[in-house]
DNA sequence: GAGTTTGAAACT
DNA sequence: CAGTTTCAAACTC
């Protein structure tokens, strides 16, 4: 295959149309795709499709090629635990496995437009799925629909954007799944936590070494081990399901010992007691995803056994605001000009949708959502005494720190920059690599994207990251939004989405939407609500990494269903 | 690990 | 829309 494009637009490019073709008749062929590795085209095929699976696997190996560079040691310990899948394909699955991370991806946004009918008919026939009448939600379901319970799960899903519960939206027996997805993706996220602690000089931990293929193989290890683990567990290890209410128990512990282990692993985990995991208090439940085993939550109803519930409040919420769920950190890069100066003063071309309101913490602790967002303050933020290291609310930025007053803001800065340019060059090397082989998850890269800024600190953010990952909500929106469509409400702040650029919107917003395009927000204070992108990257060192990223989101637009 | 602080989210 | 309350993360000890 031409490598001009990354791996995972190519799929999404080309598995698009395929897909639209190959319908999946039945549950079989569902499967197929999820254990097949979903390449965009194998998922889709059939076995018997056209090509013939001679033709397949040549394809399929090529681009295993591509990927094993990177891959190689991840994937022999995958093969051994791959499930044999009914398909011809189980040859090489820790390459499948990452194929379908990327055409998952692909898949999900892509496809749900374009597949969204033949889907259906296999959502029926899924079973899984809750035959709720949404498009979205059928939509979403499809797109995990194909993995099965049975074996596939062992290979979690990757972590594709599509965890979100829009994914997700599956039925308990899903659940496990679910969960390997989101731990893979998890562990997605973590990557750039590892990476960055290569960096840092914390780093040395554990994760440190990670390199990218190091971290990735790592990622598939997990995800091999989740998956099996989960398969396995699944039907062992009610735990999970159980679990969860039991977790309960130690929130905290476990919650730190996530983050502990975490640093690298950081998944989305939240510590709900009140809310159920219904609000957006929940990180959870912001970043559109279920809530998994790590969470420590309590009497939670962020799990796909509830899907109807997230699902009816996540409308709710949505019609109140409709961008709740988009990510909060957008990169806004050129596309605000609003900001002016501040945008591009920034180390980090990206702001907060809605800014902070810091009255404290100076915008120099993760109480805030920009600081926590790796993204400088702008005039949309209404904090007080703002000395957010990536970019004052007053439009100066790191650069000029010296100015700053605090000692702290100083050090936050310096090391930012440091670590930020220490990532970079990090991080083209690992661009390198990873174009070419990494199908990183959508879901990952946002996520990651995040995260950066904070990987050189101890603690990865985790929710803006998170919400970021609100691409994922963006998935889920966008999915959703097939319906709903709330998205626009219009506002002065129009004027302002209109000017992002295209690419910048995440599919979800502009996609189904029409109405997207201007993704505004009834945010309540009318803050300046920017369509929600694939935003990450705020400063210019993860902005390298994301780049990745970008790139390989760029299907998006492709992708979305115009039609 | 418990308690405090903080600011977003939710509510009135 | 502004003020207040609720909530959970972030932080401190």
């Amino acid at each position: 295959m031409q490598n001009s494009l990354d791996p995972a637009t190519r799929f999404c490019t080309s598995l698009a149309p395929q897909l639209t073709q190959n319908d999946v008749n039945d549950e079989q062929n569902v499967q197929v795709l999820d254990i097949v590795g979903s390449g965009g085209q194998l998922e889709t095929e059939d076995p018997s499709s056209q090509y013939g699976e001679a033709s397949q696997l040549e394809r399929t190996e090529q681009m295993e090629d591509h990927l094993n560079n990177c891959m190689v040691s991840s994937q022999s310990e995958k093969e051994d635990n791959k499930v044999e899948t009914p398909m011809q394909f189980n040859c090489k699955p820790a390459v499948l496995n990452l194929q379908r991370g990327l055409r998952r991806r692909c898949l999900d946004f892509e496809m749900a437009g374009a597949r969204r009918k033949s889907l259906d008919n296999v959502s029926n026939s899924s079973s899984n799925m809750l035959s709720q009448s949404d498009e979205k939600i059928t939509t979403n379901d499809k797109q995990l629909v194909p993995m099965k319970p049975g074996g596939e799960s062992s290979r979690c899903i990757l972590p594709g954007i599509g965890l979100h519960l829009n994914a997700l939206a599956k039925t308990s027996k899903d659940y496990k799944i679910i969960k390997c997805e989101s731990l893979a993706y998890g562990r997605q996220l973590s990557l750039p936590n590892s990476t960055a602690d290569i960096h840092s000089p914390t780093g040395g931990q554990g994760p440190v070494h990670e390199s990218f293929s190091s971290a990735s193989s790592e990622r598939d290890m997990d995800g091999t081990e989740n998956g099996v683990q989960l398969a396995h567990d699944a039907s062992q290890e009610p735990a999970f399901l159980a679990n969860e209410e039991f977790n309960q128990n130690s929130p905290k512990k476990k919650r730190r010992r996530f983050e502990h282990a975490g640093e690298t692993e950081s998944c989305k985990r939240c510590n709900c007691k009140k809310s159920k995991c219904l609000k957006l208090y929940c990180e959870c439940f912001a970043a559109g995803v279920y809530c998994i085993e790590p969470c420590s939550c309590q009497e939670c109803f962020n799990k796909p056994i509830h899907e109807d519930t997230v699902l009816a409040t996540r409308k709710q919420i949505e019609s109140r605001n409709p961008l709740a769920f988009a990510p909060k950190v957008i990169r806004s890069s050129d596309s605000v000009p609003e900001l002016g100066e501040e945008s591009s003063k920034t180390p980090a071309s990206a702001r907060h949708k809605r800014g902070c309101n810091c009255k404290k913490s100076s915008c120099l602790k993760k109480y805030c959502e920009c600081y926590q967002g790796g993204v400088g303050c702008s005039i949309s933020c209404r904090c007080e005494g703002c000395k957010n290291a990536f970019g004052r609310k007053d439009g100066s930025f790191i650069g000029t720190e010296a100015e700053l007053d605090e000692e702290e803001a100083e050090a936050c800065e310096k090391s930012v920059a440091e670590k930020h340019q220490q990532k970079i060059e990090i991080q083209k090397n690992e661009e390198q690599r990873l174009d070419s082989a990494l199908p990183t998850t959508p879901l990952r890269l946002s996520r990651q994207m995040v995260s950066l800024p904070f990987s050189s600190k101890n603690k990865p953010p985790r929710s803006s990251v998170f919400s970021i990952g609100g691409s994922s909500s963006g998935l889920y929106t966008s999915q959703k939004l097939g319906k709903p469509n709330i998205l626009r409400p219009e506002s002065k702040f129009e004027r302002h989405s209109q000017t992002v650029p295209e690419d910048e919107m995440p599919e979800i917003l502009q996609g189904d939407g029409s109405p997207s395009t201007g993704v505004k927000t009834a945010s309540p204070n009318s803050k300046r609500v920017c369509p929600p992108n694939s935003d990450f990257g705020p400063s210019p060192g993860r902005r390298t990494g994301r780049k990745l990223i970008l790139q390989s989101i760029p299907s998006f637009p492709s992708l979305t269903p115009q039609h």
